[in-house]
DNA sequence: GTCTATACGTTGATAGAC
DNA sequence: GTCTATCAACGTATAGAC
């Protein structure tokens, strides 16, 4: 292909385009992206696409569903806990483990909310922004009962999202700068260790070394 | 046009192309800006784009460049302090203040990190990968004086650029999360204030409420 | 369900008048 | 320097044979 990983296509077509099209919508987001790439991609014809999907958008929309899934499922990792710290803890390892199994699909998302999320409007405002909610409230809790610092919850998830998010979205520029051909297993694990540290302390958990 | 907000064009058409090429690339990146979008939201016709910058990559070169310089003056913010405190939050501020101030740049920039940095790659190994490295020694004499945690330097720089960028990057998820019509200067004044006190408990400067 | 062939609009870039 | 007209290449999507 071009510039494109290959990805060995599943014997099932519709599979293989699912795939295929995370990989290329990630590198150059829906407009970008042309059904004759993800084809070639996946291994099958155009018109095997335009059976499967009627249109390039439907394919995509399928896609972001996806993503918008599994974070969704790894989030209720949050609520397992009643320790803020185990609770955060926990969010952020399954977050940066996604980082790290799914990068594609991070990146599919962050291209579509950067071009002004069009097709996300519904999912966000109807299934996000409610949990967000939820979640506000728990924290503010913590807050209540002095166990984190005082602040606007919504600033701190969208510091968990935006730093976990980051090993997937900017990989190609932390390559860059760490000389690293690959973000591999152990060099992530490290990472996240350090991210969840950083998480921590920065709500009041953890000692300060000062 | 389409989708794209308005900018008045400038009576200097490269000007007026600069600002609309970077308005047009924000949304739809690279490949999927046309030269035709870009002409129009300039006010000029195609032809006058194709004199002025050759190709549309060019153009794209010189809009990854003007918002790359930007940043790079900006990051002289961190060495006038000798004080991590005032280091640290000096630079979350003017980061802050540049998410305000240009989003639309750092959106392109994002762009072209999630697509592989194919037209970065110089600069950031020749010019970014220097600078963090420098910045990396300061980090680490500060842990060295036990003026705050230790960490992995690297981590804490990806943490402050992600953070910041996200609130220019990640605009539109936040508006719909947060129910603005569009991130006001005392809302992001706020919000600044928030990031700054989250990064300097981070690396254990402020004292924390736990 | 899968493929080849193709219709038909859009694309980047240029030619050439002013 | 600026514009209108144009072109060859490429884009999505479909028709219709197997």
């Amino acid at each position: 292909m071009n510039g494109v990983a290959t990805t060995p296509a599943r014997n099932d077509p519709v599979t293989a385009l699912l795939q295929s099209a995370e990989a290329v919508f990630a590198l150059k987001g829906l407009s970008g992206s042309t059904t004759a790439q993800i084809a070639q991609h996946a291994g099958v014809p155009k018109a095997t696409l335009h059976y499967h999907f009627r249109t390039k958008e439907m394919l995509y929309l399928q896609v972001l569903q996806s993503v918008f899934t599994e974070w969704y499922q790894a989030a209720a990792s949050f609520d397992q806990e009643d320790d803020p710290a185990r609770a955060l803890a926990g969010y952020v390892r399954v977050k940066m483990e996604l980082s790290r199994r799914r990068p594609k699909g991070s990146k599919v998302w962050a291209q579509e909310i950067i071009s002004g999320a069009p097709h996300l409007r519904t999912l966000l405002q109807g299934e996000v922004k409610p949990w967000m909610d939820g979640r506000v409230a728990r924290i503010r809790q913590w807050m209540d009962e002095g166990r984190i610092v005082t602040l606007q919850p919504e600033i701190l998830l969208f510091m968990i999202w935006s730093v976990t998010q980051h090993y997937a979205d900017f990989e190609s520029q932390i390559r860059l700068l760490t000389g690293q051909s690959r973000l591999g297993r152990d060099w992530f694990a490290a990472a996240t260790e350090e991210v969840v540290g950083l998480v921590l302390r920065s709500v009041g958990l953890l000692p300060g070394a000062v």
